[in-house]
DNA sequence: TTTCGTTTTAAACGTATGTTTGAAACGATT
DNA sequence: AATCGTTTCAAACATACGTTTAAAACGAAA
């Protein structure tokens, strides 16, 4: 057995599982016998299970990040970054995130859950560690986001873009059981792609919303 | 002390906890030393872990869906029923959340973050067990919400109600993390009836996104 | 072939969890 | 005051977890 062969088969077993499971209800145990290897491999490689955590993360997420901002620095240099329309926007999200080939075994829907999970079940240090990581390049892109909206108050703003957040966090990290719930009310579900562009007009639709009325109606309060 | 009081101190730090922590992070030993009651209480009230968190969700879910249930047969009697906006609709689900009054100590943050944690974080159990209890409220309410949005396919109706399910879920369990955000960036913070008031034309504005090229974008795919 | 750093292994450690137990305390009823 | 079902309590139980350890196995370099 090949010397990092070990880390790579931990790498797959613990993204399948923590996919599957969440991070809490994966135990080392499940990963390394998953994994066909020794127990203590995971700390011996990785440290903890937090670091493991982290790396399963770093390894999918790297080539999702250097792509979106691959992307960025080609549309700023065409000068029309500024002016992309809200549509535009997200669909270059869904893009990067099929662009990046899935290795052997590991589906598209794997990758969603884990995106979702990411924001919905991280515990503290995910979360820390990843906004350290890839905060920047977060940022850039809501820049953008937010230019691509024009006259909606800060306030309304930001809460807009976590309701964006928290529609596509919950729907990738429950994408399996909802297309079975698709699939038994309304036969043959779609394709887990065709559910992320499904998501493009419902956001942007959101985001325009008339914010004078959104305003009135949250001042009523 | 007496009989009941032990069950009802246990309600109550198990409800604040659980909001706090989730379920899983939340110990037995944590809950009933913060009740001031034995640790064996629960078992012996309760029965197990998972039914407390179930009677934690009955507590705190039967009045506000009673609350729903009655306002529906109101406007059902009104024959207003079927032609309900969209926003009135939200609108009233916000209401009767708004409505049942909390108990002491027990604020409505609270409620909104185990109300997210049913659906972002619940295990096998607790799913079966709402959807049990309560689908058919739920059904009857989205049976409402379809009615309001005409003319769009069954599919893309099932994705996006969905899609409004998890921008819901996600803002409500991360109420208080995203409103610490929003102070730190952009000084005193929304009260939390305010930000449900202001998912509505978010949401509304969403559902009735056009059709055609939602489907032609997801098509492309 | 021997050496030596790396990796794997089985076993144990320490801790935390949910649960069970049996006796003690309680409180209303007789 | 005695009785009896209910409730509380300290303690222990059984299990699962992440982590550590020390020896064994491995593999390339000398």
């Amino acid at each position: 057995m090949a010397q990092s062969d070990t880390v790579k088969r931990i790498l797959d077993a613990a993204e399948q599982l923590f996919a599957e499971k969440g991070f809490a209800e994966t135990s080392l145990r499940l990963i390394t016998s998953k994994a066909g290897v020794n127990l203590a491999a995971v700390n011996y490689h990785f440290g903890s299970k937090k670091a493991l955590i982290q790396a399963v993360f770093v390894r999918f997420l790297d080539p999702f990040v250097s792509s979106l901002e691959r992307e960025l620095d080609l549309r700023e240099q065409r000068g029309d970054a500024a002016q992309q329309s809200l549509e535009t926007l997200l669909e270059m999200l869904v893009d990067q995130a099929l662009a990046v080939k899935p290795r052997s075994g590991n589906d598209l829907a794997t990758f969603m859950r884990l995106l979702g999970l990411a924001f919905s079940q991280s515990q503290g240090h995910l979360r820390k560690y990843l906004s350290e990581v890839y905060g920047k390049v977060f940022q850039r892109y809501m820049g953008l986001v937010v230019g691509a909206v024009p006259g909606i108050p800060p306030q309304v703003l930001f809460w807009r873009v976590h309701f964006m957040l928290g529609s596509a966090a919950f729907t990738m990290s429950s994408m399996k059981a909802l297309r079975a719930i698709a699939e038994a009310e309304l036969g043959e579900p779609r394709p887990v792609d065709s559910v992320l562009r499904l998501m493009v007009p419902f956001l942007a639709a959101g985001m325009r919303a008339d914010s004078a009325v959104a305003q009135r109606q949250a001042a009523l309060a």
